[in-house]
DNA sequence: ACTATATTGTTCATGCTTGAACTGTTTTAG
DNA sequence: CTAAAACAGTTCAAGCATGAACAATATAGT
């Protein structure tokens, strides 16, 4: 048995992720909620944002920007296309791969769903300095590029 | 048209929180392929792990921890349950409130997994000083208070 | 005591997410 | 040039998460 090896509870940095988790958990929820008046789901706006930011993404690069599976992807798009919120077009070059663009719509709604977010997202760091906020998207960063490490 | 307001890709309050999203995201991603050996789920595990802790806890109190409904615990627990990994037990005063308890096997499986967990955090966060990652704690705890006002 | 309100847990319909199997296209190697 | 491998996107079945409606129990105000 390995019952007197150390309990995560007396571990800090145990428990500063589960800071991260439960803020990162409440951030989405109360975005959602914000958006709400836009009629639009949190899993739509974040590839309306995405397309916002890269318009002509491929749908491969899409998930992997967003950390989903294409499947997921293939899902969703349907419905935000016949939203009239976005189009996919073929690629010139290459029969395989379909394009994706905002209409207008779509555009009005990624920018003003981008607003809510940033707007959210400066409140609730408000209280904290940009010196403390850059040191926090720092060491995210580092454990990103840690992670992706085999480990085993 | 507010198409002069300022980009979210200018304000760095915005890519630190993108930085927070998805080191949460990757980091949930990882944990549950290390779990897999203990034949466990990430939701699973999570209810497992927090009646460790809190041994008796009702459902109602599970579901606010995890910040999760009441009906999610409600449909995970039976499959928990009939894996013999806890039990519910009816409380003495109350009798609409049922608490639950690990059963020995159901012990160990969240022994082990949080042995995992915490492994994986502390390699995550191998690469930042404690105080950093404290300061990360803070600062989440900070956005977690601000994001519980009603700000509209 | 007695009605109104609140609380705990359950059930249901709906929607998101995943991984595996599949189609069609492109690239690579021999 | 052709066969094998890699790649982009789709479909499907399964599991997770949510909110609304519900039953049973507890609490409060009169």
């Amino acid at each position: 048995m390995n019952n007197n090896q150390p309990l995560p509870w007396d571990n800090k940095r145990f428990w500063n992720w589960i800071a991260v988790a439960r803020a990162c958990h409440v951030v989405k929820q109360r975005l959602a909620k914000e958006l709400a008046p836009l009629d639009i789901k949190l899993p739509h706006f974040d590839i309306l944002a995405n397309i916002y930011r890269s318009e002509g993404i491929s749908q491969q690069d899409l998930a992997h920007k967003l950390l989903v599976g294409r499947s997921n992807i293939s899902m969703l798009l349907p419905q935000i296309e016949k939203r009239g919120l976005i189009e996919r077009r073929p690629d010139n070059g290459d029969k395989r791969v379909l394009r994706l663009y905002l209409t207008d719509k779509g555009r009005e709604i990624a920018r003003r769903g981008l607003d809510i977010e940033v707007g959210l997202i400066e409140m609730s760091m408000s209280t904290s300095t940009p010196e403390e906020c850059d040191l926090v998207g720092d060491v995210m960063k580092r454990m990103i590029a840690n992670m992706e490490e085999p480990y085993d």
